[in-house]
RNA sequence: GCCGGGGUGCCCUAGCCAGGAAGGGGGCUGGCCUGGAGAGCCAGUGGCCCACACGGGCCGCGUGGGUUCAAAUCCCACCCCCGGCGCCA
């Protein structure tokens, strides 16, 4: 049983070589790992060989004379000296070689776009009948290109979701928000509370139904466990560390539902595994700046209904179709328009191997916007974690799948955008309705604009 | 946070005081036996390296150090679990 990435370095370099290619990374990391790889082989060979050596030696030391005795355990220390020598030598090549193989990226599944951006992601398919502004028309056009996807020309300008929030409805304030506790955090109030419920209601509710498991994780993990489940870049970039201690706030419920498993080995009738996590995600994003800096389609904290599959390897690629399934059906429930879109290799993650993007359309921006990422990781993540399934006396790493089912902030602003009356109400989609009606604060079918706001902004 | 007890392979457990090649049971897999099944018996059931293979070896008893010719066993630090005390929403 080895890693796949691992056994295509020993014995098909060029497979490895192809796919850093692909990602537009360097493939001298190939040589480089596969050089060290070899070094290491060398080396640990000769340890194994001194250990033997004075292993045999120790054995024989308390059934001999005195005399012989003191002859072994000087030759024993001798040896020792050799084989303190070689171990570090041996340590110091794992480690570097471990660092290079770290940093190679799972093995791309064959359908993948390639292509050094974003700009080389494929839409693959398109559902509902978008709201289009007239002056978004060309955009509209531009965006669906290739595909014949039936519209709704209005002729109103719908306001974007930070305007609609915050200067119309006034339910949101990012600038006391700010105030309070920096750029890209907000309050919101009232409607939109029981709004972020339902939706996660919504969520909770359709996945259950389906035979995942509902799981509220730590909020907080250690950092050996963190390398487990992300690159180095991403936890770099993205994760949030709390002082004085070895802990970090996680960035979404998949990182500790996929670590709840570091360690097990699983029997074949176990899996697949099927957990929804409901969690607050804590993200620095870190070189965002400058991109949506208004309302809170990007911000620091948000919540996440997440779907996570722990899957026999053979299953993942079936699974990863089920996961962007489950998430449209949701998103079909909501009624709010979409496209899913496969991106491409230079886009992609060091963890996945293949990743669908579920993106709304937001009439206001006249664009389709990420609102769910669904990522077959293979064994990237369960090689780091050993997590393992046993096949009747053989043993693999397990596959491990993550899916957004419903970020809130980023469904409530395209809800915001998609269901904008022009009088600057929005109507709330009816799917959601159920899990508003027990409670009498709630809002029913429609948010309107309250007359004051909460802060003196 | 303090005091005490503990962590052994997929699961349970012996070994620790008194250092010298990890033993038993269960489960699972394969084989023998059987008309068939069961029982019984035999073997296998952590990771790594060398080897086409047959095999051989190394590491591994929560993690990391130390003592020693030799550590599951002795010493130190840390993590986790159980019990008691303390603190607390």
């Amino acid at each position: 049983m080895s890693w796949s990435v691992l056994k295509a370095l020993r014995e098909n370099p060029d497979v490895l070589r192809e796919n850093l290619r692909k990602r537009f990374m360097p493939a001298e990391l190939v040589d480089k790992a596969l050089e060290l790889d070899k070094k290491w082989r060398e080396v640990v060979t000769e340890l194994n060989q001194v250990r033997e050596k004075r292993n045999k030696i120790n054995r024989m030391i308390p059934r001999v004379s005195k005399e012989e005795r003191e002859k072994l355990i000087k030759e024993s220390k001798e040896l020792a000296r050799l084989e303190e020598e070689l171990n570090r030598k041996a340590r110091e090549l794992s480690e570097e070689r471990d660092r290079v193989l770290s940093s190679l990226p799972a093995l791309l599944h064959e359908s993948v776009p390639i292509g050094p951006d974003e700009t080389y992601n494929k839409p693959i398919r398109f559902w509902g009948k978008p709201r289009v502004p007239k002056s978004k028309l060309e955009s509209f056009l531009k965006e669906t290109d290739g595909f014949k996807v039936e519209y709704e020309l209005i002729d109103w300008e719908p306001r974007g979701h930070a305007d609609q929030l915050e200067q119309v409805l006034k339910l949101g304030d990012t600038l006391r928000a700010a105030e309070i506790s920096g750029r890209r955090f907000f309050y919101l109030y009232k409607d939109i509370v029981w709004l972020e419920q339902a939706l996660i209601m919504l969520a909770l509710d359709h996945l259950t139904k389906k035979g995942f498991v509902p799981v509220i994780p730590p909020y907080m993990m250690r950092e050996k466990y963190y390398l487990g489940v992300v690159d180095l870049e991403t936890f770099k970039d993205s994760i949030y560390k709390v002082e004085d201690e070895d802990l970090y706030l996680i960035a979404t419920s998949e990182h500790p539902l996929i670590a709840m498993h570091a360690g097990d080995t699983f029997v074949e009738e176990e899996l697949p595994r099927l957990y929804v996590g409901v969690s607050p995600c804590f993200r620095k994003e870190a070189g965002t700046h400058g991109k949506d800096t208004k309302g809170i389609f990007r911000v620091h904290q948000f919540t996440k209904v997440e779907q996570i599959v722990f899957s026999l390897p053979e299953e993942s690629w079936k699974w990863h179709e089920e996961l962007i399934k489950n998430a449209e059906e949701i998103y079909q429930m909501l009624e709010i328009p979409y496209r899913v879109v496969n991106i491409a290799s230079g886009d992609l993650g060091a963890v996945a191997a293949k990743k669908y993007d579920l993106e709304a359309w937001f009439p206001a921006q006249g664009r389709y916007r990420e609102l769910v990422s669904c990522s077959n990781c293979l064994d990237w993540q369960s090689y780091r974690l050993r997590i393992k399934v046993d096949r009747k006396g053989r043993r693999e790493f397990v596959h491990t799948l993550n899916s957004t089912a419903l970020a809130t902030t980023r469904t409530i602003t395209a809800i915001l955008e998609n269901f904008q009356r022009e009088d600057g109400s929005v109507e709330i989609p009816k799917a959601l309705r159920k899990y508003l009606e027990p409670f009498e604060a709630a809002p029913k079918d429609v948010i309107v604009p309250i007359k004051e706001k909460y802060v003196k902004t």
